[in-house]
DNA sequence: GACGCCGATGGGAGCGCTCCCACACTGTGG
DNA sequence: CCACAGTGTGGGAGCGCTCCCATCGGCGTC
């Protein structure tokens, strides 16, 4: 912080050659941790370094090395409100946590509409990150292919099909599901209903599995007409559960693929009369936030975000390494029991 | 897309330049939009740029001019999990909006501890960015200080004293906690508390203040028993409501200074036995997702935070820019108005 | 005692851009 | 007809780093 500045400017890799007796090349060898230097050398540069309060320049580092030491965090802008709640917050906490130990900087990326989109294409052809982020990706979004196809690894946090072609870290649906499921059969309830979301997103495909399987492994025959589409709003949540109540009054426990449509079921539960969950038992998926809060506090299905990012970075960076890195990583959630069931 | 590369590598500016059969600082200055260009040299320039998808090396931009075309968004990251839900994706929302429109990057530092703190300043000394967005900062924090020193143009949310000596945006806490208190007010309530933030955080104060003028405008006395601290906690909310009810318990209202502390507050009226709105009514500060999914849905006090991320990117725009930018954007605050009052 | 080898080091050659000065050229006024 | 602005334009000189090759001792070897 003391003004050593003596032209000014910052102090370059070459003054601290200079201050330290020796050349650019050994101090670059010293900042970047590497190869050969003696004991000896490296303590008189690193000295020089702190007396001189030396910081590499980035722009320097990144058009000599062809790197840029940056990753993009790519989200996708329509989505961001419906799971801006925690799930943003945490998955940036989780990919700083990892970053925080490189050197690596995070840089933010919305990619809406079709403009941005386009925008952001151009931005990634400019080769201005090592390394792209992308989380929830939709069935016919070009932009892994386009990733691909520049050569810019990239790693998916909500893979888009079973055999995803991109690295991938996503916790388990499926099991998460059908705990959730096996959970309310233990309680005793007999008619249990889903709210499912949108079946081309594959996470909510999984969900629905893990529905199935709970039942079956349980030895329950599957009534289709206890399934009902929703699409992760409040609004479908309450039109499923409306769809529901009517065609099997006698439900007795609803599993909403996430927390805002069991929200929404509540509220379609309350309007009949049913109390949860003394008549109806309820739960959610997420754990978010909503499911904290809600009258009565509802059990859900807690996905572990932040570790979620925590480890999408960290395959990330192996990949631009270009060591193996996991292909796909399926992390464990975790039932949290509230009032609601 | 097509593969243009002679060598392999994306095309350069000498390459373009070659192409159109013109020098690199022709080139350069239409890309950079400038100055005098004939309008034919543009023409064939933007021609050859468009056949071989040229698009500028970041970088190498950086290090000639000097400049980083990214600002820096500063998260503190402890504080992250309070105002994690609409807040942080907000900002991020709104500061991608203004920035969308330019060629700026958006890199998103999370400052927590000590050691990040440090790691932080390193990393701003280094010319990282061309300025920084501060969120929330504390009275005691050096980083407005070393950015200053550093020469960073910055802007601040949640400025720290009334007279900030950085450029700041900041919604009217004062006028949005007065009009929660009049609304309470109108609606004939009589004994009116109120749950403060921690008091060294400016805008808690302001809210305090506000509900103080309110009262006073109204010609009510303040009664400072009516007046609990709490910290923008539930856990504070509650207990700061217990605190209340044992000192005022025929208080008929409460206005808390966060939705947070609401929640809190809510369920220590829950359990000594007082309805929401019948016995007392509540009003929360944030609009936050927790507002609308309590039961009863809680009346709160909105702030534009996607338009305060919007107007702190354009400050800081304009302060990089050399222009004159305000010193002090004050955005309004909208109450809205829900079952608890 | 000359040779070869290896770890440690110095420094040239860029990376792709912006900045800016110098150099046409075209007109205009004296 | 020449001097003199005023436009456009070309291209040299870096920006601060990394890469890599040449160099230099010191030491074991035949």
């Amino acid at each position: 912080m003391s003004g050593q500045g003596r032209s000014g400017g910052r102090p370059t890799l070459e003054e601290v050659a200079v201050r330290a007796g020796v050349g650019r090349g050994t101090v670059s060898r010293v900042i970047n941790g590497s190869s050969k230097v003696s004991e000896h050398t490296r303590a008189v540069v690193e000295a020089a370094v702190a007396e001189l309060g030396y910081v590499p320049n980035r722009a320097a580092r990144a058009l000599a090395a062809n790197r840029t030491d940056a990753i993009a965090l790519v989200i996708p802008e329509p989505e961001a409100r419906f799971f801006a709640e925690p799930y943003f917050s945490d998955v940036v906490r989780g990919v700083g946590a990892t970053l925080a130990e490189t050197d690596v900087q995070l840089v933010l990326t919305l990619a809406g509409g079709e403009r941005e989109r386009r925008r952001l294409a151009q931005y990634l052809s400019g080769h201005r990150v090592d390394g792209v982020l992308l989380v929830s990706v939709h069935a016919g979004d070009p932009l892994p292919e386009l990733l691909a196809e520049l050569g810019i690894p990239a790693v998916i946090s909500g893979r888009r099909s079973a055999d995803e072609t991109l690295p991938c870290v996503d916790s388990d649906n499926l099991a998460g599901a059908a705990g959730a499921v096996r959970h309310l059969l233990g309680r005793g309830r007999r008619a249990v209903a889903t709210i499912t979301g949108p079946l081309d997103v594959y996470g909510a495909q999984c969900r629905l599995d893990g529905y199935r399987q709970a039942l079956a492994a349980a030895g329950h025959p599957v009534d289709e007409l206890l399934i009902a589409p929703g699409d992760f709003t409040e609004e479908g949540g309450r039109r499923a559960m409306r769809e529901l109540l009517e065609r099997r009054p006698a439900l007795d426990a609803v599993f909403a693929a996430s927390d805002v449509m069991a929200a929404g079921a509540r509220l379609e539960l309350r309007a009949a009369g049913r109390r949860i969950p003394q008549d109806v038992a309820l739960v959610g998926f997420d754990d978010s936030v909503v499911a904290r809060h809600m009258d009565p506090p509802l059990t859900s299905v807690r996905q572990p975000i932040e570790e979620m990012g925590r480890t999408m970075a960290r395959v990330l960076l192996e990949r631009i390494a270009g060591g193996p890195a996991d292909a796909a990583v399926v992390l464990p959630t975790e039932l949290v029991v509230r009032e609601s069931s």
